[in-house]
RNA sequence: UGGCGGAUAGCUCAGAUGGCCAGAGCAUGCGACCGAUAAUCGCAAGGCAGGAGUUCAACUCUCCUUCCGCCAACCA
């Protein structure tokens, strides 16, 4: 029915009425909104989502099929998302998502760190003092109510900026499950040898009796007495420098802690820097050059005459004097020693400093601490020992003075670490910690050299790193790295559970017993190890292996977070394993985390794999940038310039923050700002106008009914089928890349250039003007459906709630998935519809010539807009001149040729020469009337007595319908 | 300071193996249209961080400088 075309019949003269005629036009319309207001409406399609709990649905529809397993990272509990783990998180979901539509069966369980120091200390800061009468369990349950809290909260944001996952059962470092897997993990090392105790220098609080987390530090004035002490040289000093022959040579320290020259056990000088030995009255004192006229001063050397100067490495290896007591002192070289203050030399206690302790490590120094947890000076001298270690520093100073050793003595106020808790200096002190040996050979391995470190090394090699110098980067890591020191002497973490012979310290490392304490966890959780005692879990009779003891205690240190991390996926296998689900294969397929992660997980899960299965958990890694502001600084909420993610999912849609992510190179750093937000958001709605366009001209369209075989469609409408094929395998090819930038910027142009600018402009002449049912019309409605299709899968996993909402705009055909996240990308071929090769390279070839005069015609036609000679293109004819090729080449389309500019008519005009595309264009404005109905001048209009105000081309349109409505 | 990476139009990106006026899109300016209309179309103006070297030839290779980022110090 055509109930206006009635009126027309009956009225004879109203076809000189353009609104009458404007019925007869197939105009576009549609429900869909032109303006998306996401804010609003994602959430609702959240809510579907979880209503039709999209991701089971997922998981059924690929069941079976091959699996692809990303295994996420897991982020830490303790605040927000910030545009970086926005970024990290929908990266891995454009990966799943892509995954899961090129046919993977790709499952995504997510994953949270939660315990570890940063809760622990913001535990504590909510709990003030009362933390340290406070039992552990106790402590234990604040932070996990802490963790629970983050991780709701950011389980919320990562599911409104559309990630989709087993939200309702992640993974989480926390649960009895995952600690009894971190518990395993690390018994799987103990058992093979990995483990050891040694020693290692921490801060220390005296007065809370506990070690202190570098960030728990903070630096106060304190007031020090200095002192200045002759260490005599003991080797023959003509090694040093011949001047010195004979003489009797030593070196003076300057130290600001006089508690610590009992454990002084090395002398370090700069190994570059040059040093003096000085003459005064009699004695020879070797210093730092740039110091001495100081050091003089102060030390009251009168008449100071050097006699020799050489660099600091001259005095490595040599032995001098402890002041006090009976011990060779070692010369090392440090580059840390500086030349600001003292004496450029430095007295180095292994036990008692971080950078002391790295080089007793360096020249295999004892590094035993005779200072007790309480800070009081165990052994040693009578003089000093058992009192605390400040009180300790003027009787040390009176014994060296004693000893004749003491050059000069003072106080100084200076910079010194605090316990941010009671405000008291604190000490470096070397504690007993659990270490994994990056030199013990691997089990089952080929001999010594095959150890942890190079046996990780060569794992490395075989795992794909994108960027490719990620492997270099972890093997450098690798290569010099230090043992793995896994405990801290902290409450909120997985507990080191190992039980300590009584009566002589060393551990139980027995297999029954360790599965014991494991299943226990599993159960209980790891809080178990708070509650039950140690005695009901060892076999009675069980004696220590080491001194027959009979009395075990538990050990209290907690495991290093890297260590649970690190065994993650471990945990996911065996909770499959144990849920009877299909397990997930060794290794997983990819990791996708931050550089800072090559130092953290990559590096851990690493070694935990190594530790118990001897490979790689990963078969690649991916490594994003970081993010930026648009000066190119760092974001963080400190510096007050991060663009929150979750913020401008309120104000601009979720969209935006995928798109924005697809936009960016990540494997660089990449800048996110309010601004670039803005840009992301109308280059949105460029997309969304585009699909749009499409719904809006599909809105009579069946496929079932109107379809236009491939071989029968226009030639317009084929090259742009084939044209999107190309499109398919590019986008296609790129997801397998992970470079979504490139489909970004692709997309984009696809969308602006060929679609909107080119093919959509002119096909609006067909669209609107044809008889509704006519082949021409259907043609090209068959094509942007193919298109729209297509488009519609391919950007779904970036632009997932869009699609989603497009995907119930666009024609339902029989078996098609309900939603688009269970539906596959198509397949290049498909997109035609046949089996028509999607390439053709003459065709191909013709467009891109007849798309090259086009552009001439549009600038020979702006130029004519310019000059005042026309508005519209329709206003104008245009005549080409070109040569051959190009000329047979339009001859060919020339009844095209009109619509393809957009103009009344053209002209084509045979030149002379070769013409592979360049023509020359003369625009004149068009000659005959202007047709009411479709805008084209025809020298035609008014030939038809029934519609005088159309062109010969509408009027045959209208008796057209006439017919078919009667 | 050391390990690793980066710097192409105002912005986001293209530019295998060095060679033929360095390409897009967005933003900007000017204009058209008013039948995708809080749309759409056209045209235009913009650039290889700086320096040295290798070469017939360098955005592309080497070196240096500057700036930025990650890690070394439990943020992705």
């Amino acid at each position: 029915m055509l109930p206006i075309m009635k009126g027309f019949n009956h009225l004879g003269e109203s076809a000189s009425v353009p609104s009458e005629l404007k019925s007869t036009i197939n105009l576009p319309t549609t429900a869909f909104p032109m303006r998306a207001n996401l804010p609003q409406n994602e959430p609702k399609l959240l809510a579907r989502w979880e209503q039709e709990r999209i991701y089971n649905r997922i998981r059924e529809v690929r069941k079976g099929a091959q699996q692809y397993i990303l295994h996420d990272g897991p982020p830490y509990t303790s605040g927000p998302i910030h545009m970086g783990t926005a970024l990290n998180k929908c990266l891995k979901d454009f990966v799943v998502k892509s995954k899961t539509m090129a046919g993977f069966d790709a499952p995504y369980v997510p994953g949270w760190d939660c315990h570890g120091l940063p809760i622990e200390i913001k535990v504590d800061k909510e709990l003030g003092g009362k933390k340290l009468q406070m039992r552990p369990l106790d402590v234990r349950a604040e932070c996990r109510k802490y963790a629970q809290k983050y991780l709701d909260l950011q389980r919320q944001q990562f599911k409104r900026i559309g990630v989709f996952g087993r939200f309702e059962r992640p993974y989480a470092t926390m649960t009895p499950h995952y600690e009894s897997v971190v518990l395993e993990t690390f018994f799987s090392f103990y058992e093979n040898g990995f483990v050891y105790k040694g020693l290692r220098a921490v801060y220390w609080c005296m007065h809370d009796e506990t070690a202190l987390a570098e960030a728990e530090v903070e630096y106060e004035n304190h007031t020090s007495s200095t002192v200045w002490v002759k260490y005599a040289l003991l080797d023959d000093p003509a090694k040093i420098d011949p001047a010195l022959a004979g003489k009797k040579v030593s070196t003076i320290i300057w130290t600001t802690t006089p508690w610590t020259l009992p454990a002084s056990m090395a002398v370090a000088f700069h190994p570059d820097e040059e040093y003096v030995a000085l003459e005064s009255g009699g004695e020879i004192y070797i210093v730092a050059s740039r110091l001495a006229s100081e050091v003089a001063a102060k030390c009251n050397l009168p008449n100071a005459r050097p006699l020799a100067h050489f660099p600091g490495r001259k005095l490595e290896h040599l032995n001098f004097q402890h002041p006090f007591l009976d011990r060779k002192i070692l010369g090392v070289l440090a580059d840390y020693v500086t030349m600001d203050t003292g004496t450029g030399v430095v007295h180095t206690a292994p036990s008692h400093g971080a950078e002391d302790f790295m080089t007793g490590v360096k020249y295999g120094l004892d590094a035993t601490s005779n200072v007790d947890e309480k800070g009081i000076l165990r052994q040693g001298l009578p003089e000093y020992a058992g009192k605390r270690v400040w009180d300790a520093n003027q009787p040390i100073i009176d014994l060296v003075r004693s000893r004749g050793a003491l050059l000069h003595t003072e106080k100084t106020e200076h910079s010194y670490p605090h316990c941010w808790r009671c405000h008291n200096p604190v000490i470096f002190r070397a504690t007993e910690q659990w270490f994994i040996s990056m030199e013990t050979p691997m089990p089952g391995g080929k001999g010594k050299e095959d150890t942890l470190r190079t046996r990780t090394l060569e794992e490395i090699q075989k795992v794909k790193w994108d960027p490719s110098w990620g492997e270099e980067r972890l093997s450098n890591m690798i290569q010099t790295r230090p043992d793995w020191c896994i405990s801290r002497q902290r409450v909120w973490g997985v507990p080191i559970a190992v039980f300590l012979c009584e009566s002589c310290g060393k551990p139980l490392n027995d297999k029954a017993i360790n599965k014991t304490v494991v299943e226990l966890f599993a159960k209980s959780g790891a809080d178990a190890w708070f509650t039950d005692e140690p005695a009901k879990l060892i076999p009675v009779g069980t004696k220590c292996p080491h001194c027959g003891g009979t009395k075990f205690e538990k050990e209290t240190d907690i495991f290093d977070v890297w260590l649970e991390s690190g065994a993650s996926y471990l945990a996911l296998i065996a909770e499959q394993k144990m849920d009877g689900e299909p397990g997930y294969p060794w290794p997983s397929d990819l990791y996708l985390e931050g550089g800072d992660q090559y130092r953290g997980w990559f590096q851990s899960s690493l070694l935990c794999a190594m530790g118990t299965r001897g490979t790689p958990p990963y078969k690649g890694v991916v490594t994003p940038g970081w993010t930026l502001d648009e000066k190119g600084q760092a974001m963080s909420k400190s510096r007050g310039n991060d663009v929150d993610p979750v913020d401008v999912s309120s104000r601009l849609g979720a969209e935006v923050v995928r798109l924005w992510v697809a936009s960016v190179d990540f494997r660089e750093d990449v800048v996110g700002s309010e601004a670039l937000m803005q840009r992301i958001g109308e280059n949105y709605k460029k997309i969304r106008n585009t699909f749009r366009y499409i719904l809006g001209n599909l809105y009579d369209f069946d496929p079932q009914k109107n379809m236009i075989p491939f071989e029968r469609m226009e030639a317009l409408d084929q090259y742009m089928l084939r044209q999107t094929c190309t499109f398919v395998d590019d986008v296609r090819k790129w997801y397998d890349e992970f470079a979504f930038h490139k489909i970004y910027h692709r997309v984009n142009h696809f969308c602006i250039v060929d679609l909107s600018a080119f093919y959509f402009d002119v096909l609006k002449d067909r669209l609107y003007i044809s008889a509704p049912n006519s082949t021409a019309r259907r043609s090209a409605q068959t094509a942007i459906w193919r298109i729209g299709e297509a488009l519609v899968r391919l950007l779904a996993p970036i632009m997932s709630f869009t699609c989603e909402e497009i995907w119930q705009y666009l024609p339902q055909v029989e078996g098609r998935a309900a939603s688009v996240h269970t539906a596959l990308f198509p397949q290049a071929a498909e997109v035609l519809g046949s089996s028509f090769a999607p390439q053709d390279a003459q065709s191909e070839s013709d467009w891109t010539t007849l798309r090259s005069v086009r552009d001439q015609v549009l600038k020979a036609l702006e130029e004519a807009r310019n000059r005042k000679e026309i508005g519209t293109g329709l206003e104008a004819q245009v005549t080409i001149t070109a040569a051959d090729p190009a000329y047979s080449l339009l001859q060919r389309y020339d009844d095209q040729l009109r619509y393809l500019f957009i103009v009344s008519h053209v002209h084509l005009k045979q030149g002379s020469g070769n013409g592979t595309g360049g023509a020359h264009v003369e625009v004149r404005p068009a000659e005959g009337q202007k047709c009411e109905r479709c805008w084209n001048y025809s020298t035609h209009v008014g030939e038809d007595r029934q519609y005088p105000t159309v062109c010969e081309r509408c009027s045959a349109v209208l008796h057209v319908l006439e017919n078919s409505t009667s």
